[in-house]
RNA sequence: GGGGCUGUAGCUCAGAAGGAUAGAGCAAGCGCCUCCUAAGCGCUAGGCCGCCGGUUCGACUCCGGCCAGUCCCGCCA
């Protein structure tokens, strides 16, 4: 990358004018804060002052005496108290871009240390449909997958789906109760229904002392394998597989299930090496390892429960069996959990309790990437006009059917005519981009509000507006009977007008970007990326005409918006969302 | 009571491993289609970066305290 080349080479300078032991410390090359500052800049003179018992400017001027970037530099600068401002030779940028031609990676590099790393994403539970809180989850976890995947890591995607414990006690005792042919037969009723009868069962649940008896005893069947009940199970499960698959095909999504179930032969020995570590109390007949840094109301330590005083198991200790598996036989080196901030607490405290019991070796990572809420217009949960959760299914057919209305309108207004395929198909791929990249293009942290008209919008940071943007190079090719693959490979790219040295400047920062949101598990970094490429190229698009223009500036031109329309669609590849020859 | 996250323009949000006058979009106002889709581009206006202190040559960014919102806190996940 042409950061690394600058840091290197201002190391090097930090060397030859100061010594070896300076050469250790960060050059603090960082892209221009502001266009007219350059491409890149160096801080490293200011921080250095007090070191070296110098004035910045001073230190600066020894620094570019000692640079030898020459080659692919403008001569560097000195401003303001002592910053130096770094400017690329168009020349190196035409180089740089031209090499792109035949790179299929578009410079993006592979990581030099490939890891095993476990995205745990989606997460939905069986017997219940997927609704809008498994959202942001399956959007998120699925953009991260693909960034490390495209970067060389083995990634496996896990489904952590809720497959076990009482609620499947319960929702099995009550069907046994009402609706026992649906322990027997496949699809004896349909998901809505099973969802219906979930709730019941858990109002009974809640009220009556009797049936909770009776739902214990039925997980207790469960766990020990009796095998009417596992049949019913098994029925159940497969039948929310099939559900959930459809959602998934929708959005592309790949995921390998690993339920909770799949652990549940684990989970004694989780207790037993816990029982060994001498990590394990005994408090109210539950077994829990007490933490340290968490307290209750009264200033006690809190405990984490891994046993219940029924003797049944948790989630906590389904998520240490999970963590081990995924270390011993996954082989995992990194561990991402993407689920919602307010499960930040149950993470850090079964955290502790993996450290603390040793199961944590130096070189094996595990984050919590925790994301805020998806609200309503109003600011508040979204819920539907009733008040119900709404049911992923429905959220993304009503994003498609108001896409297909706009695109409707227009063909109208503009008078166009158009296939029921083509209008289908963009609408499908709109709809769904607009809900994908509006989701992403937010910092995860905060909570997210949901609103069709902003994400359908046709300009500001929207899907459409990038989509929009890769479809006009299309209809460059397509007026122009233009093959961009066949361009040749003599030809040059020229950069001459400042939205060509603007845009090409841009496209080439994309190894960066990808290398931070790497870093940072911050899709929305890259969203970024893509916004200002589109708002950039759009620039270009408008100042410079493309076929009409002159040899070999035509050419010149239609190389830097084939390297745009390539970078959208791998930056859109990587969020998950695909692109349209025309909308 | 403890803990997490959030607080930036009227609205929705970027920016935070410290760096030069804080950025977009929407909404508002004004321009630009004989020319590759105007689903576009340009211009104008809009800010005690929640408050108070501290560290630093330099703080929206780091630390401490406070205020507000939100989520979580022993046998659900």
């Amino acid at each position: 990358m042409i950061i690394d080349e600058l840091r290197n080479g201002f190391s090097a300078a930090l060397v030859a004018a100061f010594g070896p032991e300076i050469g250790e410390v960060d050059p603090q090359v960082v892209p221009a804060s502001n266009p007219r500052f350059g491409d890149y800049q160096s801080n490293v003179a200011l921080s250095l002052a007090k070191q070296l018992q110098q004035k910045p400017r001073a230190i600066a001027e020894q620094l570019i005496a000692n640079v030898n970037l020459s080659y692919f530099c403008k001569p560097l600068e000195i401003a303001g108290a002592g910053f130096i401002n770094i400017t690329l030779k168009p020349a190196y940028l035409e180089t740089q871009l031209s090499a792109l031609q035949t790179d299929p990676r578009l410079g993006v590099e592979k990581a030099q240390h490939p890891q095993r790393e476990v995205v745990d994403f989606s997460s939905p539970n069986i017997a219940k449909e997927m609704h809008v809180g498994h959202l942001r989850s399956t959007i998120i976890g699925d953009s991260i997958a693909r960034i490390l995947e495209f970067r060389g890591h083995d990634v496996l995607r896990l489904n952590h789906v809720g497959d076990w414990g009482t609620q499947f006690g319960m929702l099995i005792a009550y069907l046994r109760e009402v609706y026992p042919t649906a322990l027997t037969t496949a699809d004896a009723l349909d998901l809505g229904d099973l969802v219906a009868l979930y709730k019941k069962a858990k109002a009974r649940f809640d009220e009556d002392e009797e049936f909770r008896e009776i739902a214990r005893q039925e997980v207790v069947k469960l766990q020990a394998g009796a095998e009417d009940s596992l049949h019913g199970w098994r029925l159940l499960c497969e039948q929310s597989r099939r559900e959930f698959q459809v959602i998934y095909d929708l959005l592309d999504v790949q995921l390998t299930e690993r339920g909770e179930s799949f652990y549940n032969p684990l989970l004694s020995a989780v207790i037993d090496d816990l029982t060994k570590q001498g990590l394990l109390e005994e408090n109210a007949g539950a077994k829990c390892v007490f933490l340290e840094g968490f307290t209750n109301k009264e200033g006690e330590p809190l405990p984490l429960i891994v046993q219940k005083s029924d003797g049944g198991y948790n989630y906590a200790t389904t998520d240490l069996a999970a963590l081990r598996y995924r270390i011993q036989e996954d082989g995992a080196q990194r561990i991402v959990y993407v689920t919602d901030a307010g499960q930040a607490n149950h993470f850090a405290q079964f955290f502790q309790v993996a450290k603390r019991a040793g199961w944590l070796p130096e070189n094996v990572e595990i984050v919590h990437v925790p994301f805020g809420l998806v609200l309503g217009e109003d600011g508040k949960k979204i819920k539907t006009r009733s008040g119900e959760t709404v049911r992923l299914k429905d959220l993304l057919a009503e994003a498609i059917a108001r896409t297909r209305a706009d695109l409707e309108t227009r063909l109208t207004t503009e008078g166009r005519e158009e296939t029921e395929e083509f209008i289908a198909n963009v609408s499908k791929v709109v709809g769904l981009s607009a809900v994908k990249y509006a989701d992403l293009s937010q910092n995860r942290l905060t909570n997210y509000i949901f609103s069709y008209d902003k994400m359908l919008a046709l300009q500001g940071n929207t899907a459409p507006y990038l989509l929009y943007a890769y479809v006009r190079v299309q209809g460059i090719s397509r007026k122009g009977k233009i093959d961009f693959t066949q361009l040749g490979n003599s030809a040059q790219i020229l950069l001459k007008e400042e939205t060509e040295l603007v845009l090409a400047k841009h496209i080439l920062h994309l190894g960066e970007i990808i290398a931070e949101v790497e870093r940072d598990l911050l899709p929305n970094r890259l969203c970024q990326y893509l916004y200002e490429l589109s708002q950039k190229f759009n620039q270009f698009y408008d100042q410079c005409p493309v076929l009409q223009a002159e040899e070999p500036w035509r050419t010149s031109r239609l190389m830097l918006s084939d390297l745009t329309a390539r970078t959208l669609k791998l930056g859109l590849f990587l969020l998950g969302i695909k692109v349209l020859e025309r909308m």
